[in-house]
DNA sequence: CAGGATCCGTGGTGATACTG
DNA sequence: CAGTATCACCACGGATCCTG
């Protein structure tokens, strides 16, 4: 029996019970995934997982992403609590971006699923095209 | 030693080393997180994993979507592969949505995230308010 | 260096009405 | 029952320019 095999025994979360039916536990549980799930979020708070980062190396190390995006998502991570700002009173400015203990016990699971996503990359993209192929007639 | 623990330590994926820097990957790598991180796709994949539901059910089971968002979000999914639609030529018609074997292995790490949201629902909340406080002045 | 301000296009989402 | 069609909205995100 594999340990994944085992972790899915111990433990077998229901999402029918998870989400809940009153309107508002449901709207909190949703803004929470979305949150986690938009352009940027998941890549930045797995960056950070690995360590703390500067403004300007999360830039780099994040392609494609703008300084607005950057720091508006930095933003709304500190805003829930996964990630902490510290700013130093320097010149030129320095402000360095760490993961708190709540970051870092979402970037157990979440990287599971960015694992899954990355796995499955072919086969989805596979799936994909074979999807649309059938759809153009 | 807790299995958590275990775990963690049996496989620690990087993100850095996941999403590439290779554009057309990181792009299908941020279209598969976005597709599970849309507003009812976590719910729909979590709903199927406890086994096949027909439409009216599915959309009975998920307070605040419309016809449109379920019939869309359902045929997104079985694009990619996580979903299958079975219908039966019938009076009135019935058409039996179920997850996928790609469905079913993804169920399992997006439980975990979910659960994760849910565990931490009121600890986030908590955040955003103490947050929100301090930045009106 | 680490942003803030502003404009603007696109797409995801909802509301409503209709159909095989 | 299980959708489709259409309109309308607005939040997400990109581009550009500006600042302490």
């Amino acid at each position: 029996m594999s340990v994944e095999d085992r972790m899915a025994t111990i433990h077998q979360p229901s999402m029918h019970a998870m989400c809940g039916h009153d309107p508002m536990e449901s709207e909190l549980f949703r803004s929470v995934l979305s949150r986690i799930g938009d352009k940027w979020s998941v890549m930045l708070v797995g960056m950070l997982h690995e360590g703390p980062r500067r403004f300007t190396e999360l830039k780099q190390m994040t392609p494609g992403i703008s300084s607005r995006m950057l720091t508006h998502t930095l933003r709304q991570l500190e805003r829930d609590g996964l990630v902490e700002r510290e700013i130093f009173a320097e010149i030129p400015p320095r402000v360095v971006y760490s993961s708190t203990p709540l970051g870092k016990s979402l970037a157990g699971p979440m990287l599971a699923v960015a694992e899954w996503a990355s796995d499955h990359q072919a086969e989805i993209s596979a799936n994909r095209e074979r999807y649309d192929a059938s759809a153009e007639d």
